[in-house]
DNA sequence: CTGAAAGCGCTTACAG
DNA sequence: CTGAAAGCGCTTACAG
């Protein structure tokens, strides 16, 4: 920059704020000075001008895991909205480990990230608070809590599975059983609980079953549960993790779906519409997500005021072929 | 940073002596210095050190889109290694469009990452190359051109659909389309070279289709091929967009696979083994090209010398359920 | 081994 | 509108 200002003949405080173009500055330097900078080929350095002006305009995201589709989904979306408004995003995978997302947190914070997107969860808000730390903007996507400390955004989890299990329910199942990977989460449990008050509401047992972390712990306890004499008529799976133990574990059972169970999916993808039977899945609104969740960090980072701190997004049943009346004794049953 | 320096009675000099680690300071000063860190709870500012010593740790990943799950499966590998070795990175999508590129890269340039691994590609190597700069380390994966001024990661393209059209054509395949989205791209064309290779070999005709760049384009392309009297007796696709593209044209046309016409894919991933039939593919080694980035990246970083700088790594093939042997006239012909 | 001082390349009040 | 000067928070030769 200061050989910039040499060539084009003006002090170094005028190229700056040409290049900002904040402050209005006489066509004729303007003009002598981009031309120097194109001569030069000059390029600015973002770190010099971040350590003095306070502001990265980077973000940072932090996620468990980038092939889980739904995070997939919303780094992409957001990534996206972010490079439109000048932002770069910096991304940390942190795993089931609340350790992990901890020291990345503070590693992104010591980068000077102007804002955070958390997708990961730690295991108390406190934990999640300190490690963010007091005036950095951060909202809060899908892995909310009962007392998250910052703005979050997440699907109408409760909602989402009572409409699911009410179609379930309305095909004339009554043994179904909601398989999840981790139910501490507080996710996990609103989507219990959608579940458990349709189940309730239709008096029938609600059964829940905890299957690992992993695609392939899933598809060991759900291959024991296909075996087993007290195979549900339906399956509804917690997320597109169990989703995937269940499609494999039914095929190594060589259960026919729907015809000796049905199979309900929380969390759409592209290949679910592709497998025969197409799964029925309650679609998570993701883009709906990404976009609320850039909404709210810039308007943090902007100091405006937040109305609606925690928003909710309603998701969508899409019926395809896995979901069908209910079989018992060779007979369907009346819906 | 000064206010620690007060609390431990030290000089600033120090302070950053001791959490640097480099350097030896007196163990007594040193936990003097650790003391006043925890109890003001310090965190260091890396944009000023970054500043000061002209290194970020922080690298640049260019993708052309994240949810194309070859550049997913490459950037979570990269991102693991890299955060283990204490660097962060930086993510850009910047679709199949060259200019937007060469933006994005030229951002990451002023934010003065440490190096960049480059998988979206530019109209040419010279474009590259200064959008990049000079000084600047740079690997190219997957994207790789004739004249790479990069060190490259590949995966021996030529070889791979050889070795695919092989397993065709010893099937008994002779009528075999090759479906690619990009043919100016210098992979793809390394790709159709294997195909029309084995193919000479074979005394059969090589026929490459251009599909389209999106899901959509492609499906709509194949759609109409299923559907004409030409239709080959087997497909191998150029990259997993195509393959989607194939599956869903197929489900659209009622075509069955493997009856009908065999289906082979270029990349692999999970759900292809879960389709009925489960799908044969030809699997890129996406992990051992993230490490062979990675490593090379650092290599460059820590400016020491690289041996081979243009690395191929060999694909395998998986054989399932949707390659068999080719059926004419109603019968099947002996391999 | 420790400290004082310079400086990384910008932005930003502040005069003029 | 323009420029001179201070300063962002560190690291790094350089003396001592």
């Amino acid at each position: 920059m200061n050989e910039v200002a040499r060539e084009a003949n003006v002090s170094l405080g005028t190229v700056s704020k040409v290049l900002n173009g904040k402050v209005t500055v006489a066509e004729e330097l303007r003009k002598r000075v981009l031309a120097a900078c194109t001569k030069l080929n000059y390029q600015r350095n973002q770190i010099a001008a971040s350590l003095r002006s306070r502001e990265t305009h980077t973000i940072g995201i932090i996620v468990p895991d980038i092939l889980n589709t739904l995070y997939a989904a919303l780094v992409e979306k957001i990534e996206n909205l972010a490079s439109a408004a000048g932002y770069t995003v910096m991304i940390v995978a942190t795993g089931e480990n609340s350790e992990r997302a901890q020291a990345r947190i503070r590693l992104l914070r010591e980068r000077q990230v102007d804002g955070m997107i958390v997708m990961s969860s730690l295991e108390s808000s406190e934990l999640l608070a300190t490690a963010v730390g007091a005036g950095m903007p951060c909202i809060v996507v899908d892995r909310i809590t009962e007392d998250t400390p910052f703005p979050s955004v997440a699907t109408d989890n409760v909602d989402a599975t009572y409409q699911g299990t009410k179609h379930l329910l309305s095909l004339g199942h009554r043994h179904i059983v909601f398989a999840v990977t981790s139910p501490h989460l507080w996710n996990t449990q609103e989507r219990i609980s959608g579940f458990e008050q349709a189940m309730r509401e239709a008096r029938a047992k609600a059964e829940v079953r905890v299957v690992g972390l992993s695609v392939q712990e899933a598809t060991i306890s759900l291959t024991n549960l296909f075996r087993s004499p007290d195979r549900p008529t339906a399956l509804f799976t917690g997320n597109n993790i169990v989703t995937l133990g269940a499609v494999c574990a039914q095929l190594e059972c060589g259960l026919s779906i729907p015809d000796d169970m049905s199979l309900l999916s929380f969390d759409d993808f592209e290949w679910l519409k592709l497998l025969r039977p197409a799964v029925s899945a309650v679609q998570q609104p993701a883009d709906q997500m990404a976009v609320e969740a850039w909404r709210l960090l810039s308007q943090q980072i902007g100091k405006r005021p937040i109305a609606v701190p925690h928003i909710r997004i309603g998701a969508q049943l899409v019926i395809r072929q896995s979901t069908v009346a209910c079989v018992t004794r060779g007979k369907k049953v009346k819906a």
